[in-house]
DNA sequence: GACTAAGCGAGACGGTACGTCGGGTCTTTGT
DNA sequence: ACAAAGACCCGACGTACCGTCTCGCTTAGTC
């Protein structure tokens, strides 16, 4: 039952310096990029000891995480408080509507740079570091594919989609390919595109 | 007419530190990992002075950009003089026979470890540095797509596909997912896979 | 009238917890030096809080003095207690043989680890901190030189020192060599060594 | 024939850095104090980089006691150019009077904060640290004493001293308490002081 | 016998300095 | 003129302590 050093008190931990650092965290990433967010910048910023940080987190990367996950927990908060949660895709028996629909606002949100330093940030982390890239993939990737999942599922019960589609994989036909060209840059990024690819997607996963 | 530093004279470049230093970055980020790898480390283990490096490379992602693809060139005129280059894909006139071949010696050679590291750290650093992530795509990942065009397009005229499909944009209906999955690890790599994607893809693309 | 930070209750005061503290001091700078105690292992050893030593103490070196006279009381003490206490030299009419003896004993002591590590340190500190080296002065070193100042007063009232010597001055003619070898290791501590001392200082270094 | 981490290459030291080192050592242990000394701060008064200090001295105190050294060669050699090297102490007959105008010149510079704020920091840490001692003692003090000695000597020879009058402990008699009177601040140090300090060494405190 | 109010152990906190690593520049010495 | 070597200035690393500041918990002394 190792624990990292003489684990410190959870229940002492001040909110504040953890609400500071998040927000410089986050801020320097925009500012002056992932590469050149120093751990000393953040301590600096947030107006904290840099054990501070050591204290919570393992690393840079650690600390990014968190931040951006927060992030997305305030973001969902303040939509939920407007009456909406996000916890399924729309479902009006157009399912191609309704994949274009989402994917347009994805490509959208991944223009938001205070979406998009972060994310980027992390998935390059991720890539080469598999420890960070396991926690991207598992607290913010899957939850939104599950959604797709869910969406897939219920147009195979309307019997829109073939029943012998696995939709883990179907999904992968429209995700995947908006994934490359965000993180690779390999082409641009436009509602047409992404319309593009639920038509070509659709067409083969669609009962003849 | 400024130059970058009173530009070195390449003619009398040394090719013996020039291989070293190759030999020393793709060896380091195989053995220590790409954050590990330091221009101290290469210099030191190529037996070169430092200033060696900065005088031909701008970064060390430069450095791993060029030793990757001088690799690259090595196996392809090794490959080449056994009679082969692999300037196409395989076109039997079973599109999705010949897919599937392609994508399961992708799988196989995304799992070699010498070839996985560089080109993990090459992506990693692309996504958050647009400069290296254009050479990247350009110089390594382009050159392959083209080809996917090349076939897709022998397809269409075979009829094999439908006329009205963008062939650039198809390609990515398998190719992404398989780039996903190996970059963030959101799944296994595996031939039925890449098998299920083709099957996938192709009924999309089609004629009915 | 402002006092320190609103002056701790000496009544409540845990002595308990201040002999822990004590006996950690000294225990510490014997075994690990004096640069090398700090107050966060002070206050751990004696499975104390650092707070309990900030409220009465003002820093590591007034720590180490009250428990180096504390451990002198207590040693003086013990000594007492057996029947003979310290408040005056011997003083048999011989004062040559008196001050010899007195020297001797001297230099056991300042051999002892026990005595040596604490009083080194607390010299070393003095020397440099006005404060406490007036401190460690007025409490250690001048209760001692006292008692050369009584014997030597009793030997011009006998005769064998001259009326008009100023004993505050003389006893430095054997006690500060004494002092400086053994602060700056200027030379070895024997008994021949201080036995000469008092020879030379006694009778001069001029032929008669 | 272990070195310290493969040491560096002597012939290639910056004298410019070195100098400047040695100026801001000396300089902030006047202004701040020893204690309050950083070698962080020496580095940023210097305008050098902390490793060029780490890379040529141990410690702190070495880098001190290195530039106090420089200090004294380059008053000594100050005072050389002026026709004058202070290799011996004055001769002129009399002893007494010999030993009393350099004893009045020592607590003159004693006095001078130039010299007196590293040579007592030095001093400090020697008493604790016994590699610094020994190199203090040896570099600085011993030196100094050693003209005391050859004094003696001649005074021997003179029939000035008893023949059997040990001159490297006699000249402690007044050279110590001088020293721990300005070490320990057990007493003020006046030029009647050193004076009766050297009447009583050199007729002994009995009477004849 | 309950109610303050302090001292206390514990340890998180904002800081400063530590000693190390590596970045990128510059200089020296071959070759 | 390039190259090996490595000293240099600089900035960040992760750690150790500093001295301050809450947190419960115990322990008197007061009502």
């Amino acid at each position: 039952m190792a624990q990292k050093q003489s684990a410190p008190d959870a229940t002492r931990r001040s909110e504040r310096s953890r609400r500071a650092i998040y927000d410089a965290a986050l801020a320097l990433v925009v500012e002056v990029g992932y590469p050149k967010t120093t751990i000393e910048g953040i301590a600096a910023r947030a107006g904290v000891g840099k054990q501070t940080i050591y204290r919570w987190w393992a690393s840079k990367a650690d600390v990014l995480l968190e931040a951006f996950l927060d992030l997305g927990e305030r973001a969902a908060r303040a939509a939920g408080a407007s009456g909406r949660a996000a916890y399924a895709l729309p479902d009006t028996g157009d399912l191609a509507a309704d994949l274009k629909l989402v994917l347009r606002a994805t490509v959208d949100e991944l223009r938001d740079p205070a979406f998009e330093a972060p994310s980027r940030a992390l998935a390059a982390e991720g890539v080469v570091n598999e420890e960070v890239g396991r926690r991207f993939v598992a607290e913010l990737l899957e939850p939104s594919l599950r959604l797709y999942v869910d969406r897939l599922r219920s147009a195979q019960e309307a019997g829109h989609v073939r029943a012998d589609v696995d939709p883990r994989i179907a999904l992968e036909l429209f995700v995947s390919p908006l994934a490359q060209r965000w993180l690779q840059r390999t082409g641009p990024l436009t509602h047409e595109y992404t319309d593009t690819l639920v038509d070509y997607a659709l067409n083969g996963l669609a009962p003849r």
